[in-house]
RNA sequence: GCCCCCAUAGCUCAGGGGAUAGAGCAACGGCCUCCGGAGCCGUGUGCGCAGGUUCGAAUCCUGCUGGGGGCGCCA
């Protein structure tokens, strides 16, 4: 890939060097995009000050030098010394070519890939997919996309919850109403409401808080009825969210679920190993670890609970757990965790205790790239009127069922109309989380998110005629001949200076 | 009480040391109009407050105010 600015920042170092000697070989020259020309080089000011020189004179010296580039038309000083770079048509001209012809339109690969493992998505099992999975579903995506891209090995982690103790009344509940009944219910998508069923007869129904109980204990121990029944149950959430997944166009399939179960059979070591080190002790009867420069209320240190006082282990555990899988395991380089803001201070404490541990060498990157809260109007956590969380697949259907009516006057074709209001539905949902800081709470406003189309559309229209009239004056069209690309037009210019 | 994030136009957000701070929506004005408009053109006294660093601050630092989130056995 062509790297202007970093081809133009060597050739004004080179113009700094000729004229104030090597001492300045290192000074960064300050080239930024301008407004005025192509680019602008804002070096001479802050060099004037160490010069004990006026600003203007410096930067006329600078520009004198530049003349000896390649790659620069002209170059001239203004305002109180800055300098307005404009490049060679010519030189533009075959750079742009020269991108165009690349497989990988001038992308450059890494040179040092990374083992990168990304955790995104993380759906609960048997708990229907609500808004807030949206952004870590479609940031993460974005970010797999893009490493990938740049040649990393990326191992897509979708670390789902699939086990703990809600499981035993979920079993007893699918159970109780037999398969086939519960099968088609969640094959259906009525995930909540099979999970509230069940939590209601463990809050009320005499005995099934105890046979789920009971459950709980043949699923940990292996019983092999039991994980047959619960594997049933985890294979229909699982087509569940991977049908939203291929609605929503995310590249998770089957081969990335990382779930909590995986860890089972690390956790008691994950225990033991961090109490033998020192780092874990048992505080109100739960194992925890103390990482410094962490206090709660009251000052006192903050513990990331390992084993809980009744002998189960949390999310903490399972992080631990799965940190030191990807590090030994899977070699991980480098570690993104795509996981909402709130969970910020948990991560800094697994990373904090595997660091002290030793399982989170120096080498290795931990990030919580943090994604912020859909909010209602309100500022508050985004709810349906009921007060529960809006479920994914209704912001997926009412986000297609909107589009296609902003459209339905538009297209005779109820299938072309379909396909298109799928497309723009989905479009502006994806479009409205990858629009934004991806760690800023926003919200979430329908209106808002399809009127970006009515702006996208024209401007998907007119990018796609500059690429088209740069692609003719290239002749690379019907022809395939390719010839030299001349950015004459101001906009056609602009365009190149982008995409270069 | 402590820790983290945030504050930019009426709204939702970009911009994270460089000249005149931008976009979409809304609003207002106009255009095209045989029919149809995710249609076209135009219109902006805005960086929470106060200090500091710097040749230069929306941007970096400190304090304050306001909002959100988190702070022992849910994940």
């Amino acid at each position: 890939m062509v790297d202007l600015q970093a081809a133009l920042a060597a050739d004004v170092s080179a113009a700094l060097t000729a004229e104030f000697g090597p001492d300045y070989a290192g000074t960064d020259p300050l080239i930024r995009p301008s407004a005025f020309a192509d680019y602008q080089a804002n070096v001479a000011l802050a060099l004037a000050k160490r010069l004990g020189r006026r600003p203007h004179e410096v930067a006329a010296q600078i520009a004198g030098h530049l003349s000896d580039s390649a790659m620069v038309a002209h170059a001239e000083v203004s305002g109180p010394g800055f300098i307005n770079i404009t490049l060679r048509d010519s030189w533009l001209g075959e750079a742009a070519t020269a991108q165009l012809a690349d497989p990988l339109l001038g992308i450059e690969r890494t040179g040092h890939p990374l083992v990168v493992v990304v955790d995104y998505s993380a759906p609960n099992t048997a708990k229907e997919m609500h808004v807030g999975h949206l952004r870590t579903t479609i940031v993460g995506d974005a970010f797999v996309r893009v490493l990938e891209r740049l040649g990393n090995h990326v191992i897509r982690a979708n670390h789902i919850g699939d086990w703990g103790t809600n499981f035993g009344m979920l079993l007893e509940h699918f159970i109780d109403i037999g398969e086939e009944a519960a099968h088609a219910q969640l094959a259906a998508g009525e995930i909540n409401p099979f999970y509230q069923a069940a939590k209601v007869k463990f809050d009320t129904e005499p005995g099934f808080a105890d046979r789920s109980r009971r459950r709980v204990v043949a699923l940990q121990a292996g019983d092999p009825d039991t994980l047959r029944l619960w594997r049933t149950l985890i294979d229909d959430s699982k087509h569940y969210y991977n049908a939203i997944y291929t609605k929503l166009g995310v590249t998770l399939t089957d081969a990335d679920l990382a779930p909590e179960s995986m860890y089972n059979d690390m956790l008691e070591d994950v225990c033991r190993d961090l109490e033998q080190a020192g780092i874990a002790r048992i505080s109100d009867g739960a194992l925890c670890a103390f990482p410094p420069g962490f206090t709660g209320r009251d000052g006192k240190p903050l513990p990331l609970i390992l084993r809980k006082s009744d002998g189960g282990y949390g999310y903490g555990t399972t992080d631990m757990a799965a940190i030191r899988y990807r590090v030994n395991d899977l070699h991980a380089d480098r570690i993104t965790y795509v996981v909402g803001s709130e969970q910020s201070q948990h991560l800094a404490m697994v990373f904090a205790v595997a660091r002290q541990a030793g399982w989170l060498p120096a080498s290795v990157k931990a990030e919580h790239a943090a994604i912020g809260m859909v909010t209602g109007a309100d500022r508050k956590r985004f709810r349906s009127r009921a007060g529960t969380s809006v479920k994914l697949i209704e912001l997926i259907d009412d986000a297609v069922a909107r589009a296609e009516e902003v459209i339905k006057d538009r297209y005779d074709d109820p299938d072309l109309r379909a396909q298109i209001a799928e497309a723009v539905g989905i479009g502006a949902l994806k479009y409205a989380d990858l629009s934004v800081a991806r760690d800023s709470s926003y919200v979430l406003d329908f209106d808002r998110m399809l009127a970006l189309t009515g702006n996208t559309g024209p401007y998907l229209q007119y990018a796609a005629a500059r690429v088209r009239s740069i692609f003719a004056k290239a002749g690379l069209d019907p022809a395939r001949a390719a010839g030299p690309i001349v950015p004459g037009e101001p906009a056609e210019r602009a365009l190149v200076l982008r995409l270069l």
